[in-house]
DNA sequence: GAGGTTGTTTACTCATACAAATAGGGTAGA
DNA sequence: TCTACCCTATTTGTATGAGTAAACAACCTC
């Protein structure tokens, strides 16, 4: 027998998001786990009765729990259960979790050792890219510097180009790996950036900053390039306790 | 009616390993993709006539690629198929993903590109560690010394001693994200050293190194750490380069 | 009392039916 | 001829129930 649910033609959304089922239960209990509404250890209801409660089918829970254990956040073994991993397990930097960690706000610690991170990896991955950086790097740096100083970090477009800048510098250090992080990074960084600006107005100008790295990475200077970043993450951090802060 | 399989009790590996079915089929796909046997674009064979060529059922197969999916390897939509993402997509630091890739011998580029981010991420991590560790994270590390001086790097026991000593000093940096980076890239690097042994012996004792950073770390003092880390993971390196080019 | 054995619980696998989405072609209209 | 729309075929997505295998606990044998 079809799950009976024929008597309402809205896709009652159960949760959030226009994304497939098993991708709206991955997310909820996701972001369950990560705010902190289920503990490392805890063991989740059998999957017929989780499954019947979240009322979906078990095979879409079972695939949500299955993205979950790729990103360590689940372990499930027959007779004992599925349950939550311990916090080490977790991959903190996949770009899932770190967006499901900050639907609720995550940490003052969260956010600070994300920002040692950057400020260890950022200075190091803009002094590579000021050897490594080609022509058409430079050009993409160029072109979003322009557009963020066109559009101002208020605006979408603005923290996009920004996003984008920093992409392009991470890709002009020819580093796969180091990518791969920095991407995650920088998506989180744009969350923290619309977590500051919920709170208050940008408190000081990026772009001069923006400029300074720019023309280090040109002039292929990785010292100066290396300064540079870490004077900038260093403000944005600065920026960012001051909003933690009220 | 139950597939008919009847004939034959063996476990058929199909592959390898004990796993469950479908993380079988997951390692074997993400093997296959990491190793180029499939190029980011491609698209996969449909649902029921690729799980019928690995004689597995629609549901395993399904729950292989949602694993796939959650680390950025494969993208699937109805209508066009399931096919492998761009590289810019994967998670090259997730633990799987790593020890995937080197199931079939990385390439020369990559080994190095994760050496250079050793060379950013320890330095800055024994740095920390150097400035918070506890006397439980000296003990651990003083431990770890131990057994890997009576051991040795070419034993089991040795190796194990050494991942222990790294996420020791890790773990002493007092920063998640940093850890769950590090014991990434750690578990990688046994896979190196075990790479490494297999082609020729240890050409030097790095012991003494280990025992400097150690000093250092126990009395506090950052820089020198840094400084003692850097050695260690550029001698490592050299190690390393010296093993891939016989 | 140590070690093997049985039993129970749970996730795992399979098979099948049907639903939803969408790319691409076909068709009507301007 | 071009454009906009709809239609349909194909592919993944969801649901359900039956049956399997693994992990653990309690028991039972020696």
């Amino acid at each position: 027998m079809r799950q009976d649910r024929g008597h309402e033609d809205i896709r009652l959304p159960l949760a959030s998001g226009s994304r497939r089922i098993h991708g709206s239960v991955a997310r909820d209990l996701g972001v369950a786990i990560l705010g902190g509404r289920y503990a490392p250890g805890d063991v989740l209801p059998g999957e017929i009765e989780f499954a019947e409660q979240l009322k979906v089918s078990r095979t879409a829970y079972r695939e949500a729990v299955r993205i979950l254990s790729a990103k360590g956040l689940l372990e499930s073994r027959p007779r004992t259960g599925t349950r939550v991993s311990q916090r080490s397990r977790w991959n903190l930097l996949d770009p899932d979790i770190l967006a499901w960690t900050f639907e609720s706000e995550p940490s003052e610690t969260f956010i600070r050792d994300l920002f040692e991170l950057r400020m260890i990896v950022e200075p190091a991955a803009a002094a590579l890219a000021a050897e490594r950086r080609s022509g058409l790097d430079l050009a993409r740096m160029g072109h979003a510097l322009e557009e963020m100083g066109r559009h101002g970090l208020s605006t979408e477009a603005g923290r996009a180009a920004d996003q984008a800048f920093h992409t392009a510098i991470l890709e002009a250090a020819r580093n796969g790996p180091l990518i791969a992080l920095s991407s995650s990074i920088a998506a989180a960084v744009t969350w923290t950036t619309i977590f500051k600006h919920r709170r208050q107005g940008l408190p000081r100008d990026p772009m001069p900053d923006h400029r300074v790295l720019y023309e280090a990475i040109v002039a292929g200077d990785p010292d100066a390039a290396r300064r540079t970043m870490t004077d900038l993450v260093r403000l944005a951090l600065a920026d960012t306790e001051l909003a933690l802060r009220p």
